[in-house]
DNA sequence: TCGCTAACTGAAACTCTTTTTCGTTTATGA
DNA sequence: TCATAAACGAAAAAGAGTTTCAGTTAGCGA
């Protein structure tokens, strides 16, 4: 999904497409998972309460997932669906994905629950701390 | 496992099994994912940092896994792999045994990784919020 | 069983993150 | 261009978690 496209879905449900709200939207297109120290260096012009605000809003809005890996929240864009590899000793964090989920294995049916969304995170030792 | 091993355990590492962390360990063991406040309200004889401090050290000996499903950190005690159902519209969250993962799908051969655990959370609407 | 000591506890103070408040500014539609 | 609801940001407040430190205790050895 392109800024552009973004920037019409806020306008369209009476929400304004504010210079931070770019700025913040540019920001986490820039890597995954960034932490909000990361996001704060990539768009220092943006006071911090508008960045936790704009967040809050382009997560209502399914923009934007918060993840939580161990160390503190991090968010990223929704589009980008995807599972982590977080290395216990070193921190690291990578991606994969294609996603290992046998659904059918998923108790839904008796349960009457109707699943929108899944995360997925996979705790070891990466390559370089073995 | 049960209280006493978990007591051994911790003396065999060079720990104390105080009254207090026993109180923390039966808390764990009253319910699944509880929150710090609900914790609390299960030992309230023990003070709020030795609280914190315990649940740290049985992380560190693996006995006990942080959670983060969306709402603070909750706790459970690590014997109890399983997997969570977090509707999204009441927050409830229920959870299942079986894991539905194929593990052959998981990308670890070629980046090396080492898997020791992981998590996995289905996001949605539960049957009576629907 | 007793006493020693390293380990442990908890109240208070502190740090850090996130939220609220409120006066000022601005994007957008008419 | 103008009006105005929405949004911004600085400061203050709230909240969660951590550190400090003086007093207490579990568990070991005698």
């Amino acid at each position: 999904m392109d800024l552009g496209s973004v920037v019409g879905r806020m306008r369209g449900r009476g929400y304004k497409a504010t210079p931070q709200r770019v700025a913040v939207l540019e920001a986490l297109g820039a890597d995954q998972h960034q932490s909000m120290e990361e996001l704060r260096g990539r768009c220092p012009e943006v006071g911090l309460v508008t960045i936790y605000r704009t967040l809050d809003l382009l997560g209502r809005l399914g923009l934007v997932r918060r993840l939580d890996l161990g160390d503190g929240p991090r968010y990223e864009l929704a589009e980008s669906h995807h599972h982590h590899l977080i290395c216990e000793s070193c921190g690291d964090i990578s991606e994969f994905e294609e996603c290992p989920l046998d659904v059918e294995r998923l108790p839904l049916q008796n349960s009457g629950f109707e699943a929108s969304s899944h995360s997925l995170e996979v705790y070891g030792r990466c390559a370089v701390c073995q």
